[in-house]
DNA sequence: GACTTACTTTAGAACTATTATAAACTTTAA
DNA sequence: TTAAAGTTTATAATAGTTCTAAAGTAAGTC
């Protein structure tokens, strides 16, 4: 991913690029790969690539504003810590869980296929679908 | 569910028939449909239903004590607040999941079938899948 | 480039769900 | 009835997250 569209993410997520958001922006869209990972960890990530300080308020607002721009999603899942997961990949996909690691894998739309859905009850519509696939060794 | 159930339920735990205990576990299982719950919301039915008196630690223990028994489940999703959901049906089912009412519906294991699904990672076993169907109005 | 305004970062306080602690109280079984 | 073991309780501790307000930085204007 080039520069530019590093500077759209922060655009189009309506932030100014400072130095901070564009280290975080580089780490989570400068990748081929699905990148799992939560407020923690990124700032560990972060910790070991770069030179910059990073508060814990700004990772935390970082990754909402980007998550509220649609460049990242939030997983749906209660973790061993309780701690939130985000995901790189926004497309509509599953997850891997494994809960002595704490890892999550993607699963591409296209390996689950249902065979009978339930409906929404009364007055409600089926926002989204999500099956998580815990795992054991 | 009678009395004698309940003790059950309580022994089986391994857990004495205190008063709180006991009426703990008459609200959770003197019931016939499914109850889904969270420790604070299960205490603000205590309340209103009991003139016990319930710390918080009691009935975090209690439910845990429960759980570890397999008399409840708890729900692997991540609510708007934060909280753990627990669930009395402790069959393989799943859930719709209401994020502006923070409402969850089980959805019976049978209402959902399978076409596809992926195989585990290398080394790793499925333990068990779950799925949740995000509603909106 | 200097200035001004609006936005950001930061450290630390505050908040919320949950777990741990230790003293007072209850159950159990002899 | 009594001693031992288990339980409740209030409160402190912990962990993830959000809030706050002061100091710092980006962006547009002159």
């Amino acid at each position: 991913m080039k520069k530019t569209s590093i500077l759209n993410k922060l655009r189009s997520s309506g932030l100014r690029p400072t130095k901070q958001r564009v280290e975080i922006a580089k780490l989570l869209f400068n990748r081929d790969k699905t990148f799992h990972f939560t407020v923690e960890s990124l700032g560990k990530h972060l910790a070991k690539k770069t030179t910059t300080k990073f508060a814990l308020a700004t990772i935390y607002n970082t990754v909402h504003a980007f998550k509220k721009a649609g460049h990242l999603s939030e997983v749906h899942l209660r973790g061993k810590n309780n701690t939130t997961y985000f995901d790189t990949n926004i497309s509509n996909h599953h997850h891997f869980y494994d809960s002595e690691t704490s890892e999550l894998i993607d699963i591409n739309d296209n390996e689950i296929k249902f065979d009978k859905i339930p409906k929404a009850p009364n007055g409600k519509t089926i926002k989204n679908l999500e099956v998580i696939i815990n795992l054991k060794n």
